[in-house]
Formats: C-alpha cells, structure tokens, sequence
DNA sequence: CCGTACCCGCGTGTATACACGAGGGTACGC
DNA sequence: GCGTACCCTCGTGTATACACGCGGGTACGG
C-alpha cells in the first residue's frame, strides 16, 4: 500500500528549484532559459532539465520561445481569464471552508489574519495575505481544488513578480479578510462565498488599475 | 510574432495518443504501463515516451505504480471533488456564456443540444452531451476555465471509462439543457449560472447513485 | 552597393549506452 | 522441509552521442 512513491530524481528536483526561481523572478522577463545553459548552471544533463522544462512549460509558467523558452508573463487579459476562474474557485472553497472548517482550520485562519494585520513591510503582508488565502484552500478540503488555485496564483504570481504594486487600500483588504473569517465562524456559506468574491473583485480592480 | 511554435515531435504525438487511449480504456484498469513496453508498442525510443508519461501523470490521469505507471481511477471521493470543481468553474463559464456568447455560439450550441436530443445510442447520447458542454465552455470565451475543465472532466472520463453506465432519466437531461440555452438566449448570467448548477449536481447524484 | 546563396555554429529532439536499485527465484544451510 | 541469503533479471534514471533544422554571417555575383 505504499504506493506514490516519492520521486526524488534529478527531474523533480530540477522542477522544484526552477519552478522556484521562475516564482522568484530570477530570471529577466524577457530572456530565454536554454536547456544547454540550464544544464551547465544546475549542474546536470541535459534529460532531466528538459523533462522539467517540459513541466513547467505545461504549468503555463514557461512558453516555448523561439529558440528556447521564456518566462511566460500574461498579458492583461489573461489575468482577467485567471482571476475569473479564481474567482469561481476561491468562492466555492469558501463556501466549503464554511461548511466543513475545522477549529485548527479556524484558528489558524485568525492566526494568519492577525499576521496579516500587523505585518511590517509591504511585501510580507503580500506573502501573509497568500497564506491566508492558502489557508483557506485547506479548510475547504479539496485537494483537486487546491491544487487548481495552487497552479492558477503561480501564474498570477509570475505576473506581478517585476513590479512589487503597493496593495491599495490595506485596511479594506483587512476588513474583507475579517467579513470571510466572521462567515466561516457563522458556517455560512453563501456569506463566505459572498465575501470572497468581493474581495477577489475589487482585487482584480485594483490589479487592473495598476496596469494601466 | 511568430510564438508557439506548434510542435509535433514525438513526445508530443505520444502524449496524445496515450492520452487519447487512456481516455478510451485501451489499457485494463490495473494494468501497468511501462515505458519499454510502450516505446516498443508505439515505435519510438523510450526519452519521448517518458516525456508523455510524466506529462500524464501530471495531469492526473496516470500514477506511478510500484515498477512502472498506472491508470489513476480515483476514489468516489475523488470524483466528488472533482464535481465540486466542475460545478464552480462550468456555472461560472454558463454565467459568462450567458454574456459574451455569439451568435455562432448560440447557434453550435442549439445544433448540439439537437442532436443530443434525437441520439440513437446511448454512448451517442452521451458523447454529444459532451460536446454540448465543451461548446458552452467556448461560448464563455475564458480559455483558461476552458483549459481546467477539459483536465477534470478527462479525470472523469478515465473515472467511468469502464461500465457505461446509462445516463438516468434522459428527458430530465435534455430539459436542463433547454433550461441553459433558454438563459443563454436571453443573456440572463444568473440564471444560466443557477441552471447549470443545477444540471450538474443532478449529474453528480446519478453518479454517486450509479457507483453505490 | 545591394541582393542572394551558401556555409557554419548552435540548440534541440531522439536514440542508445550505462549504472543503480528493487524484486523474485533458486540454491544452500540448518 | 523451511528459512535465508545471494544472484540475476528487469526497469528505470541519467548521460552522452548523433542527426536535423534554423538563423546569421559572409562572400560572391549582378
């Protein structure tokens, strides 16, 4: 019964670790990632950055290039695309958060929230706000739904990884925070999927807004 | 401008072809898929067939077995969550069907809905019922919710690929078709939306009622 | 001087060779 | 007869070798 046995060959490993970088923004928008560079710089063959390359190009993080691939940064209106079916997504885990939330799921939310309030700089109350949201993926208890948001942020994640755009109005991102978390304590779904989906439309907005 | 440079190595004509025999039940549900085996069946090196195989697993439709690959057919429970994603994402495409379809739309999907209507066998009935929801997912015109649903109800697809179990009272699906295009036709989103819940969850309780 | 054609270098895609690890079968010892 | 240990086979993962295609640069002809 012990099957999924986990694979810790130098694809994966590659995968992880360029998957990593590209999230990171190591590499400039506009350059091309070569298999032949990638090798020499993880230090390996050619095989497996190839097969992780592969990967990540079928994630929608990387697009094959002319010669090689590139960072594949959306344009606008495949960030609507993505934010449009987030938002049917993350507003369906709140629901479900709302319905099946245990007390750990709970207070690990009121946790991250408090986190999020308090936090210092500008960028940790970004990666506080994803938590956040994470965390409620898992109190959805969802797997394939999670894994869905997991891959759809990462895209949004690449997006936005040039410019650290100042969040709008941070105390309106804490107040809809605390709207979600009042409906999930209430176990109310339809409230909490509301809710959600108010807080992701005016995120959007405010993405918009900064692109123009 | 040239980008996406369509590509038809083998990797990926092996990708879709395994797929494709996956997604038919080619290979007896606890089978193992090796890639010697294959690189031999398809008549290839075994490199490309990784490749796919990686891919696939990827996507869900393969897991890894002790020796080699096998056909992932999930729990119940997996099909469960499944759902729950579909249910979001294909009311959320209704919704935006409902506002952005073209006439061509309306009209492919009217010809669809026909044809479902008057199909002989039940397998026919079934594939145009197919059809019916891949055409709503283009008349919402968001290729990425486009792209997600297409992998989860290939999950589904892999899911069920054994019996072909009859679809429950055809008439009461034809009729919530009806109810869709209605909404469609008159650019009602809430409705389209509410309607297409609606047709789902009584799919997924034909399912769950099937596989009891 | 400009256009065209050829050549070369580079990167990829595929095949093959090699090493490792796991599993089973067999043979030997108790 | 049964248990254990060793070996062998098979499949995978990785590296390397090879062939193809494309793009640029250069040289030659108009």
């Amino acid at each position: 019964m012990d099957d999924a046995p986990r694979r810790q060959d130098r694809t994966t490993t590659f995968y992880r670790q360029l998957r990593e970088d590209v999230l990171a923004g190591a590499f400039p928008v506009g350059s091309v990632l070569l298999e032949t560079t990638l090798a020499e710089r993880y230090g390996g063959s050619r095989t497996p950055i190839r097969e992780a390359l592969n990967l990540l190009e079928h994630d929608g993080l990387l697009e094959r290039a002319a010669r090689g691939y590139r960072v594949r940064s959306g344009t606008p209106e495949d960030v609507v695309e993505i934010y449009e079916a987030r938002l049917a997504l993350e507003s369906e885990a709140a629901g479900a958060a709302a319905r099946r939330s245990t007390d750990l799921d709970l207070t690990r939310l009121a946790h991250l929230h408090e986190r999020c309030r308090h936090g210092e700089s500008d960028t940790e109350r970004r990666a506080d706000n994803f938590r956040f949201h994470e965390a409620l993926w898992r109190a959805g208890h969802n797997a394939t739904i999670t894994g869905i948001l997991t891959r759809l942020t990462a895209q949004l994640r690449i997006y936005d990884s040039g410019p650290p755009a100042a969040y709008g109005d941070l105390d309106v991102l804490d107040a809809e925070h605390d709207d979600i978390l009042t409906a999930l304590r209430d176990h109310d779904p339809d409230a909490a999927s509301t809710a959600m989906r108010a807080h992701l439309r005016r995120s959007l907005d405010q993405r918009i807004r900064a692109t123009l």
